[in-house]
DNA sequence: CTTGAATTTGCGGGCCCCGCAATATTGCGG
DNA sequence: CCGCAATATTGCGGGGCCCGCAAATTCAAG
């Protein structure tokens, strides 16, 4: 069997595995609860040894929350390809609500669960902002290139991305629990206008 | 003997357990990085049994952060305490920089490692941010009892709390790594002073 | 088909955290 | 001063996590 594709055969691999265990270990999770997952029942869901979970992710809070970071890094990127003299509120709101915008589709009940769990259960919200303090530092590194600062030593970009994260954060939370459903990134662009207006009191 | 004090007499000695389980973890981690730290090791140092250690925390890094998260449970109370009419960025300022005021003294270098030690170890920053989110929940409480909003519907109390929160983590770490030590209370102010402008691109 | 590299797997082991029941301590009323 | 009830501490046992290591398997390339 000459099955010769592309040069990433056997990465192609590893991602669908990978990708096998986050997604069975989310749905697991949202199914029974943290507590009730064992290893053993998510490296079973995905068709492979338990040895070999803790080969891809080294904790279970880790394997359910890297979809959600893989999307945060993907704002990272998107703020990247901003033209640089477009002024820096503007790109980050255009990247945020690009990247957290699933086109026409409504939230699918699904995912929606599972995010909500992820909030919910607090080892997984420390496990989701451990990884969001890492790209945060990104963003606070593109930040200072954008705005001439240096990431190392002033306040500036650190502070920035810290807000916007904690932006993000905060959008996301009040998107779980509205229940007439209303878009994300207008959520996000909400929150991103009013700390750029320096979160005046309402009234 | 009869030495019949205050009420309290048995809260006091468990008080004075707590501080010295968590105490003695800082102290062990610090010296010998959280990793090569036993349970074992922490409760010995502050003369317990191991069995007792979990009496009091459910995890090392629990019992590490503890003292920090105290600090920032004060903060929130200060800020109750803040006359109402009293501007919001005014009262958070206040309660915040008056918290992170330690008088005359100079950062404890023991301490300053400490917290140095806390936001390089990821699991501690996790176990750090997971306790500030309960904080940031009574803040946003507070802030919506200030602000007339309700805390349950709005965006802005739980917007506002995560800013605050990122105020308070940038100076934090801007703080451990400016050598001439620059007084935290100070950091804390440019911080919030910015935040509450829009953050303004610099220069 | 052979071969070398990459992946998966099983095993062993150290450690964490908790429930439970036995013990020890403490404050209180008699 | 004493015994009692409440509260805290301790030891034990056990389930589970995560990792290092080395054997076995899979896979791509010659």
């Amino acid at each position: 069997m000459t099955t010769s594709r592309a040069p990433g055969h056997r990465e192609r691999k590893k991602q669908q595995t990978r990708e096998a265990l986050s997604w069975a270990a989310l749905r697991l999770a949202v199914e029974r609860g943290l507590g009730d997952v064992l290893v053993e029942d998510i490296a079973a869901e995905a068709g492979v040894s338990p040895r070999t979970f803790n080969n891809y992710f080294s904790s279970k809070a880790e394997a359910i929350v890297w979809r959600q970071l893989d999307r945060l890094h993907r704002v990272t990127d998107l703020l990247r390809e901003r033209p640089p003299a477009e002024p820096l509120w503007e790109a980050v709101t255009h990247a945020a609500t690009t990247t957290f915008d699933h086109g026409e589709s409504l939230p699918d009940q699904q995912w929606t669960t599972g995010v909500r769990l992820m909030l919910g259960e607090s080892e997984l919200q420390a496990e989701l902002i451990r990884g969001g303090a890492a790209v945060e530092r990104e963003v606070a590194a593109v930040i200072a290139e954008r705005t001439g600062t240096d990431a190392g030593r002033d306040l500036y970009p650190l502070l920035a991305a810290a807000a916007i994260g904690a932006a993000i954060r905060s959008a996301t939370e009040q998107w779980l629990r509205t229940d007439p459903p209303v878009p994300l990134p207008t959520l996000l662009r909400d929150a991103l206008d009013a700390l750029a207006a320096g979160l005046p009191a309402p009234e």
